[in-house]
DNA sequence: CTCTTTGCAAACTGTTTGCAATGCC
DNA sequence: GGCATTGCAAACAGTTTGCAAAGAG
């Protein structure tokens, strides 16, 4: 995501005010790179924030997510949406244990699909996910 | 997914017995490539078995799910989980209006990572899904 | 001062679970 | 007949919504 300034920039512009609730949201997005789910988000800015009620966060998350500013990223063993603050087009290493999920770079071009593939479909981009171990738990596994 | 047979074969084989249930649920699941939700199975199910519950088709998908005959399938816009019975790897075609799933034939080759970019994963498979629109909702954009 | 936003609680949706009754092998 | 499985309803988790009170510009 853009910088916590930049964020308040796009906001403002598109007519919502900001409170210090959503100032707080913003620098918990800012730079993570963790892929937060709402109530890990929510755990954090409580510490700073005690009395912050976790619809204000869900309703920012989504004018968030509306304006383009973050990307919804899901797994298939959990159920909770996490948020991903990278919306430039990257790829995905996926840890099958732990469901960390790290930004790698988008491994670009040939993977252009041969016109018999597509089916007809306009493609307007694509993303690769490589499922696996990450080194903490292999050596997990592995004792 | 295999055949009904074959699915039949693998779950008496783990122990569970066979009810007309689980034998509806397994032929809709037989072949089936739309990558259904829970609700759109039961739909189709209660044509054939209107006292069926809910209850039952999600245990029983658990249970496919266990033993490796059915993989979960997420999408970002919608919180409920799919289903696919193709538990070879391949890769997806999916279209951003109307969240049609497509499953087209492994990219094989060359997506090997690179050392430097995986981090110390240990990579097992990966997949490679591709966004845009389809025929359909192609043409529905354009008026 | 106005109109948005907040916090709370209640409502909702998708999924899981406990249990008495039923039915497979 | 014995034990797994079913259907139902209640419980749950994640998310959304309605509304009165508080606050940004």
């Amino acid at each position: 995501m853009k910088t916590t300034e930049e964020v308040i920039q796009r906001f403002r512009q598109a007519g919502f005010k900001i409170t210090p609730q959503r100032r707080a949201i913003f620098e918990v997005l800012a730079g993570n790179e963790n892929h937060p789910s709402v109530e890990a988000m929510y755990q954090e800015i409580k510490i700073k924030m005690p009395d912050i009620s976790l619809a204000t966060l869900y309703n920012t998350l989504n004018e968030l997510n509306a304006l383009g500013l973050i990307d919804i990223v899901r797994d298939t063993s959990q159920k909770a949406v996490r948020y991903d603050p990278n919306t430039e087009p990257h790829d995905h290493l996926y840890c099958l244990q732990c469901n960390r999920m790290i930004d790698i770079e988008n491994m670009d071009k040939d993977l252009e699909l041969p016109e018999e593939r597509s089916q007809g479909f306009h493609i307007l981009r694509q993303q690769v996910t490589y499922y696996g171990y990450c080194p903490d738990c292999q050596k997990i596994l592995e004792e």
